[in-house]
DNA sequence: TTGAAAGCGCTACCAA
DNA sequence: TTGGTAGCGCTTTCAA
């Protein structure tokens, strides 16, 4: 059995509040006594149990929760790491749990996470609905929402200049002489779908160009759907010239559909991905500090662990457009035969004589 | 204040031991008493304490802590879905941390996950030395390592086959006619940068190719480092015509060292990742499933927890040469003029003006 | 079917 | 400087 502060007591001749004493480095303990104690807490592999001292404390866990989409996305996995970073210094751990943009699953992990008393909550929210929440933040529970706001309850939410971002982003290809410009995103009930398809209107009518419905793919969940999506846009009678990408995976998505391609359409995606600088031609994006978000949004839960009590805040963060060269090429003139995207393999002598 | 039990009690005009069995779906409460309670349970807005609870029932805290080097690199994060996936199952949580490959940090983190009394722990490990886990794991703590075998200690450990995938990688490239490989690794004090080494040596054994210490750079942790390691060894008189980067942030860098040149050496990376086949050329490498690597360790995990006591277990899981492109080039022959890897944005054309 | 009392491991309060 | 006692919110045991 693991031993206890009444072990170490009884094995240090001493009473328990005096262990406690020198567990918690307390005042008022002779030397002497300590150092059996000490001795004692060595000999027995005492560790204290930090369930019972929370308890005892009218503490919560130590402890916060971050519920996001799937934690092996590296946009969420980067604000984990933001959210790590700030709150370790707190000595705050994380839970992390995915709730794959499923309402129902998003609500059984924070019920779960209620339940185990995390001193605070930190949401990309899925759901629609988020009321339900109402009591856990009228009980002291801070609970900061990232990327997103929440539905019809106010609380703190940090966000992305996502309108900003996206508008920039068309203008952008606009600029580069592109009329028909696509625009492939997510479900609009998610607030960064619908927000970067505002962005992307916006510059479309400040240009004058009118909105071809044709031109907008929504409902792309995850690269394969946004790969189809592409490759449907490529074959229309009037393909796009220019693609404007809504998040990570479909940007992904999309560079498996125009890969083959020998004149692939411009490109300008939302969020970066590590490996955009050196793609051919390399990817332009909107870009943002993701683990900056994580830890801006730690840094406001802690305060409010800390007691600052002012009126929900949100924070908007700043985007910035990369340009690296796929958002930065004309439109083809129609029918004409441009230069080919060459295929290396073709270009590099392949062995003949294969050892073994 | 939060309601307990207690607070539910009085609003029912029940005992406590009474909502105590409404709130867990005991057996032998009249109907009408247990609607009482559920409705008082409703009003008050009663969620049982998870803390309170196991440390009465001398249970953990029905968690699993998770030590990795970093929770926003894509391979680890793969690992720690794979890992939610399979704990959820059971309905445990997992507390994520990332160590930074720093052996103190992964100590006090784990540290503080046994203060915090999981149930289990899943450690990629960094450290050289584990026996300061032997307590632990004599109280019970059931211990998975991950990627890594653990240091002077004996415990389950689930590991990638680094020596066969490294082999291979190695083998592929001379079989494609390449005698100048550089393998650009990470410090040997990481195991798998040292398995992955033995195979490279093997292969280039087996092949009678003596090994050219000049094309050995290790120590690169890190893309910055591997960038810049692979720009030391094309500056080299007699540079690799080929390069096996050992994992994905040093292929990362690579790639961006050999990405402006007009002739890149082949390339085979250890581990896969996402944009490696709309990469050009597309990128080859050694393949595994990381997220199944998490699911294992996580299932042999929750066997440990439901009390599978047979002596410590050493998995071994699979990896696979994924052919795509970027290692299966001759070698350019020496002084010849090659076709070159053109620049996009030369070939197409750029506007001359640009509005606003 | 219901409830009183003890106690999980710890800390807080007060007394010696 | 030291220690007894109560109690955090819950479950368990046993009695009514």
């Amino acid at each position: 059995m693991r031993p206890t502060m009444t072990d170490v007591a009884r094995a240090a001749n001493a009473s328990l509040k005096t262990v406690s004493r020198v567990v918690n480095r307390e005042q008022g303990v002779s030397p002497h006594t300590a150092a059996r104690v000490e001795e004692a807490i060595r000999s027995l592999g005492f560790q204290r149990n930090d369930l019972a001292r929370a308890l005892r404390r009218g503490q919560r866990s130590r402890t916060v929760g971050l519920v996001i989409e799937d934690v092996s996305n590296p946009f969420y996995s980067a604000i984990a790491r933001g959210v790590e970073d700030e709150v370790s210094r707190h000595g705050l751990l994380v839970i992390a749990g995915s709730s794959d943009e499923d309402p129902g699953r998003e609500r059984k992990m924070l019920q779960l996470l209620c339940e185990r008393r995390v001193d605070g909550l930190l949401v990309v929210p899925a759901g629609d609905d988020h009321r339900y929440l109402l009591p856990e933040l009228a009980l002291g529970t801070p609970i900061v929402f990232i990327d997103r706001p929440p539905r019809r309850i106010e609380a703190d939410v940090i966000l992305l200049d996502n309108v900003g971002g996206a508008r920039r982003a068309t203008r952008h290809l606009i600029a580069h002489g592109h009329r028909r410009i696509a625009l492939v995103g997510d479900a609009l009930r998610i607030f960064t779908a619908a927000q970067r398809l505002r962005g992307y209107r916006q510059a479309l009518r400040a240009a004058g160009i009118p909105l071809d419905e044709a031109l907008v793919r929504l409902d792309c969940h995850g690269a394969a759907a946004a790969e189809l999506a592409v490759r449907g846009l490529l074959g229309l009678p009037e393909p796009p010239t220019a693609l404007f990408t809504c998040n990570n995976r479909i940007t992904t998505g999309a560079l498996h559909a125009v890969s083959d391609l020998a004149r692939p359409p411009a490109l300008v995606g939302f969020d970066d991905l590590e490996l955009a600088p050196v793609l051919s031609p390399p990817v332009s994006v909107v870009s943002y500090d993701s683990v900056e978000l994580g830890r801006q949004s730690a840094r406001l839960l802690c305060a409010r662990l800390a007691g600052v009590d002012c009126p929900p805040r949100r924070i908007v963060l700043a985007t910035t457009l990369v340009e690296r060269g796929s958002g930065e090429t004309m439109p083809w003139a129609d029918g004409a035969s441009g230069p080919k995207r060459p295929d290396l393999r073709a270009q590099r002598p392949v062995p003949e004589v294969v050892c073994r």
